[in-house]
DNA sequence: CTGTTAGCGCCTTCAC
DNA sequence: GTGAAGGCGCTAACAG
C-alpha cells in the first residue's frame, strides 16, 4: 500500500517537483510540452497528488458534512443523493452523519465535523432541536451552513424549504372537498418551523371554508410510524375519532392506517387519510396513501449549491432562503366515493 | 474561520509544541501536571489538533469508504448505521457513496475513495458487478477491503454474509408446508453469490420434499419493486401463475403483490408470497409480508470490525468470512388458512 | 520529562 | 518556463 509521491515523479522525469506540481494544477507558467510529458509519465506511474497534503497547504478540507436526523425514512437518502450529485461533481467529499433524532448526537456530529475542518455543513434538525445556541455559534463564526426541511426560524442562515404552509392547506382542502368536516391534524414537534407551517395550513384551510377549528383538532407527536399508531389508539380509546386525518408525514399516516385497520375501521370509507412527503411505499400500502409530493432530490441539489456559494465566496454571503414547491398525489386513502 | 494551531498554544503556555502534542496524544513521557495544564489552556483557546496535518504525518487518512448499490431500500442505511457505530467510535470517518446499481459509478466511487487515500473500503456489489478485476487489483495491493451481503465468490477477501442458502431453504419450506406445490422463485442477478445461494435454497427445499423443480420455476430479475411487477405481469400474460412466490427480496415481493392485486388476485388466498430481508414496511403493506429477518445493523458492525482488523494490523490478515443467521417472520402473505 | 529537529507531500513565492 | 526554498500543522525520533 505504498503511494507514489510527487518527488518520485520528478526524479523519474529528471525535473523539479514544482514542475510536476504545476502540471497537475493547470498553471499557466509551464510549457505545454513539458506539461504533457509530466502528465503522461505520472499516469504511467500511477501517481495522484495526495489529497491530504494538498488540503494541508490549501487550508481546505474539500469535505462537506451532512447531518440528518435519520435515514430510514427514504426522504433523507433522496436528499443526500441530490447533495452528492452536486458536490462530488465539484470535487468535494460528502461526510454523512445521522443524529437518530437525538439532540446530543446531533451536537456531537456537528462537533466532529467541525473538528475535522469540513468546509461547510448541510443540516436538517432533529425534532427536539435544542442545539440552536450551538448553531448560532457556528453562524457567528461565519461557518458555511445550510439548513434544509427541518429548520428553526430564529436562525439567520441559508435555508432550503418546502412550501409547507401552502401544501398543508391544499391537502386539508382536499379532505374538506371530500365532504369531511371533522378533521384532525397529527402534527410534528412544534419547535420545528415545518410543523408550525403545516399546522397553520391545516387551520387556515378550515377558516377558508368557514369550518370550526381549535387546538383539540391538533395533536402534536413525533415523525415515526409508532407515533401515528399511538395517537390514533388514544383517540379510539377516548372514542373521539374524526372523519379524516391530515398527517405531518407519511410515516405517521401509515401508523394511523395500521391502527385504524387493526381496530376494524375502513380507510377511506370510515376515515380518510392524507400523508405528506410521498415516500415510495405510499403507493404500496393498502389503501394506497394520498400524499403531498416533495422534490427531495432537488432539495439536496439546491442545498448543495447554496453551500458552495458560501464556501467559494471570499466575502460574506447574505443568507438566502429557497422555497420549493410540490404537488398533490391523490390516491385512495383520502377519496370518499 | 481561522483555526488555532499547536504553535499558538505552545506560545501561550511558554513551552514547546512537542509538549502540547504529547498532551494530546496521551503519551506517557509527560508529567501529568503539565499534561493537565496544557489540556486546560488548549480547551480555553478552543484548540483541536488539525486532523489533516495529523493524517499527513501518520500517512493515514482515518477515513473509511463505504460503497453501496443504493440506499433507498432501508437495508443499506441500516447496515451503514452499524458500520458507523463501530467506526466513529474508533475515530474514523465514514465516507458513504452509492453506485445506483451501476457498474461504472461503482468503479468511479472506488477510484475516488482510493484517490482519497481511505484506509479501507467496505463494499456491497451492484447487481451487474463487472468490477471483479478492479477489486482483484485492490486485493493484490493488499488494500483493506470487506465485502458484505452482495459478493462474488471468485474474490478472496473478508466477507460478511447472511446465511442465504439456509434461510432461502427454510422460507421455501414454509411455503411448501402451506400445501403449495407450484412455486416460483423471483431471483436476483446470478453474478451475485447471494442470488445463487437463495436460488439453491429454493431448489433444495423442493428436493427435500420430493417436489419437482426446474429452471422454468426460477425467473432472474433485478432487486426493485418494478422488477417484481414486471415479472408477475409476464406470468399473468402467459397464464402461468404459480401457487406461491419466493422472492429474492422485499422490494420484488412488494412488486409482486402489487401486480397481483391489481389483476384481481388475492394474496395469500390465491397466491402466497414470501419476501426476504424484512424491511420495516413489510408489516405495513396489505397483506403484511412474510419475510426472512436479516440482522442488517449487525452486518455493518461485523464488517467494520473485520476492516479495522485489516487496517490496524501490521502483517497481512487472512481473509475471514463471517456468516450471520436470521429468522423467519411469518405474517399474512404466506399463510394459507 | 521536555525541547529541538526533521520530515509527511504538496503548493507557492521568489530567483533565475 | 523552470528550480530552489519555505511553510501548512503535526508527529516522531533524538538529544538533553
Amino acid at each position: 500500500m505504498k503511494h507514489i509521491t510527487i518527488k518520485e515523479v520528478a526524479e523519474a522525469l529528471n525535473c523539479s517537483i514544482s514542475t510536476v506540481s504545476r502540471a497537475f494544477n493547470n498553471k499557466s507558467e509551464i510549457h505545454p510540452d513539458t506539461r504533457e510529458r509530466v502528465l503522461q509519465v505520472a499516469a504511467k506511474m500511477g501517481y495522484h497528488p495526495n489529497p491530504i497534503a494538498r488540503k494541508l497547504t490549501q487550508q481546505r478540507s474539500y469535505n462537506v458534512g451532512v447531518v440528518v436526523p435519520e435515514f430510514l425514512n427514504p426522504f433523507f437518502p433522496e436528499v443526500i443523493m441530490g447533495i452528492q450529485d452536486v458536490l462530488l461533481e465539484k470535487g468535494y467529499q460528502v461526510l454523512i452523519m445521522q443524529s437518530n433524532e437525538n439532540d446530543e448526537t446531533e451536537q456531537k456530529n456537528l462537533k466532529t465535523l467541525e473538528d475535522n475542518f469540513v468546509d461547510g455543513i448541510i443540516l436538517s434538525l432533529t425534532q427536539e432541536s435544542k442545539n440552536i445556541n450551538y448553531l448560532q455559534h457556528l453562524i457567528n463564526k461565519n461557518y458555511p451552513l445550510v439548513l434544509f426541511n427541518r429548520t428553526n426560524e430564529s436562525l439567520t442562515v441559508s435555508k432550503v424549504l418546502f412550501d409547507d404552509y401552502k401544501w398543508a392547506l391544499f391537502a386539508t382542502e382536499h379532505l374538506i372537498q371530500q365532504g369531511l368536516k371533522e378533521l384532525v391534524h397529527i402534527a410534528g414537534k412544534s419547535h420545528l418551523t415545518l410543523s408550525k407551517k403545516r399546522k397553520q395550513g391545516f387551520i387556515d384551510a378550515h377558516r377558508k371554508h368557514k369550518l370550526p377549528v381549535d387546538s383539540s383538532k391538533i395533536i402534536e407527536t413525533g415523525f415515526l410510524v409508532e407515533d401515528g399508531i399511538r395517537t390514533v389508539m388514544e383517540l379510539i380509546d377516548n372514542d373521539t375519532l374524526p372523519e379524516g386525518f391530515f398527517c405531518v408525514n407519511d410515516a405517521t399516516a401509515m401508523g394511523a392506517i395500521k391502527a385504524l385497520k387493526k381496530n376494524g375501521y375502513k380507510v377511506p370509507q370510515d376515515i380518510a387519510i392524507m400523508g405528506f412527503t410521498d415516500t415510495p411505499v405510499s403507493s404500496m400500502i393498502e389503501p394506497p396513501l394520498s400524499s403531498v409530493v416533495q422534490p427531495s432530490r432537488q432539495m439536496g441539489e439546491v442545498a448543495a449549491e447554496l453551500l458552495l456559494r458560501q464556501i467559494e465566496s471570499k466575502s460574506i454571503v447574505i443568507p438566502e432562503t429557497v422555497v420549493l414547491s410540490g404537488s398533490l398525489k391523490v390516491r385512495e386513502s383520502s377519496v370518499k366515493l
